[in-house]
DNA sequence: TCGCTTATTCGAGTATTATCGAACTATCGA
DNA sequence: TCGATAGTTCGATAATACTCGAATAAGCGA
């Protein structure tokens, strides 16, 4: 059973999310989460090396944006809304809410 | 008299914001424009050299999230905060608006 | 226990970024 | 026109990140 590092609500810090945020394939992964739920790392690759995708989801996920818990031999990602949303009123929805329209 | 490139808003990514706003310095340099409204490049470097002020200037220009025009020998930095706050609503309030008690 | 599936870790290659001194450009005032 | 001042650009260095294949680990079912 694999256990992995979350930051505490405490500790996490904003430029840090907003790095983890600033990347076009993470931020895709973030918005399918908030759309969609919690899903495996599988369902979230658009296609991409597995090893890309884990990269990606630790630097979710030591920003303090995911959590990753053991589903089995699957690994499940859950977005940490309620939490960002205290720490960082608005700043989730706004990014999530981006018109597609441009 | 030099000219700068900005952005127009439909050219305005919202990935490349976070970017610029991911970093400490550029973070508080926003801040400071968004507290206190226009500023010179001098009046925001904190003591740090020249050159790496006007590095990150550049990455928030170029992002969109701030416009740099001539005044004088100086040049004057004004957050774009009507265009982003079109762009993208509630996202720079949301960073802005940090508690500091943690 | 063997094999299949899921995902992480490792290592290498490439690229991007931050930082800062030094040189350069532009503006203003004397 | 000669400084003095305000920023930018250049060049070098160091650090960090993205990408991906290969190896590794962990769980599940037969």
């Amino acid at each position: 059973m694999r256990r992995f590092k979350h930051p505490n609500p405490v500790d996490i810090e904003l430029t840090r999310v907003l790095y983890a945020l600033s990347d076009p394939v993470r931020l895709d992964v973030v918005r399918q989460l908030a759309a969609e739920g919690p899903a495996t790392c599988a369902a979230l690759d658009g296609g991409r090396p597995k090893s890309s995708m884990s990269h990606h989801f630790r630097v979710l996920r030591e920003a303090g944006v995911v959590t990753t818990t053991n589903e089995g031999a699957s690994h499940m990602n859950e977005l940490r809304r309620d939490e960002l949303d205290k720490l960082f009123p608005g700043l989730l929805s706004s990014v999530l809410e981006e018109k597609k329209t441009r």
